[in-house]
DNA sequence: TCCTTTTGCATAGCGAGCTATATAAAATCG
DNA sequence: CGATTTTATATAGCTCGCTATGCAAAAGGA
């Protein structure tokens, strides 16, 4: 039996995020942002002085990554770090100027390049497509729906 | 009015294609595949010969992304490339017995991640959510559609 | 108290996406 | 025919995802 990519939630999902990534960078990178720190960004803007950790776990981003991306929004004057005083492995992260100033635009610009995305679809197909990636995003968090644990029950 | 990234399709698109790259990258890691080449697999599983370009064409994605992944496959024992014949720019692609040997291991852990994904949805609601996804790559694949040029009809 | 474990972050190194640019072969045009 | 343009591929260099590993600070246990 043939694999159809077309027919593949994997498949899609993957070239439907490269087509979104595309798009969001053209907008976003006249205002000095890429899609990588999109997502901190939000997290900053929602609530300042967060630590690396509590970005990792909002964001479903490996430790590593968030390191990285981090040092570059630094360097590009977005952020900058500063040590916590009653813990010294803590590093909160803080919005510059610059970084706080394009929270507005920013999300205008998602916010259309998703209605664009979007665009065809009555409301109640956006509403639902919207609820299905939410499940199927569930789906694959849940470790119990590993398959290749599905019986190990102990 | 504030931007919730749940309710945005394009950090719920990213986050999804994540979890599924790191869902079927622990699935083929085993047979020496990873995402990445894998769209490349399956379009020389179905048509064994084609050039560099047929898979760029096929495959939405960039000419240089396409070559160092070939690079990669062509390292790991996956394809060799040939010079054609008629035409000297060409590269043709083909499938080492290895590559063959491997379309339905793959496949069927594809197959079985994407079902795992989608489990817990009906086969309708199953059904509805690739056509959604086939219809939002339409859209943003379609340049007609970029609002920046909306009214540039000349 | 001291030792061990845990926690938070950084770094190394790779894959896979992108843009920009180089190069060779083929096709086209005057 | 020769010069130019187009086409196919390769390479440089970046982002951003990952795993593995190292290191310092804090917490916990004997």
């Amino acid at each position: 039996m043939a694999f159809d990519k077309t027919d593949s939630a994997g498949y899609l999902a993957n070239h439907m995020a490269r087509l979104f990534a595309r798009a969001i960078h053209a907008r976003i990178k006249p205002l000095g942002l890429s899609p990588g720190n999109f997502p901190a960004m939000l997290e900053l803007w929602a609530r300042d002085g967060q630590t690396q950790s509590e970005l990792v776990q909002r964001l479903d981003i490996e430790q590593a990554t968030m390191a990285n991306t981090l040092t570059r929004m630094e360097r590009d004057g977005l952020i900058t770090r500063t040590k916590d005083a009653d813990d010294g492995r803590l590093q909160r992260i803080w919005l510059t100027e610059r970084g706080k100033s394009l929270q507005n635009p920013a999300t205008e610009a998602a916010r259309s390049e998703n209605a664009r995305a979007l665009q065809g679809l009555t409301a109640e197909e956006q509403d639902a497509f919207l609820a299905l990636m939410r499940h199927v995003i569930q789906t694959l968090r849940d470790p119990s729906k590993t398959p290749s644990r599905r019986n190990d029950v102990i």
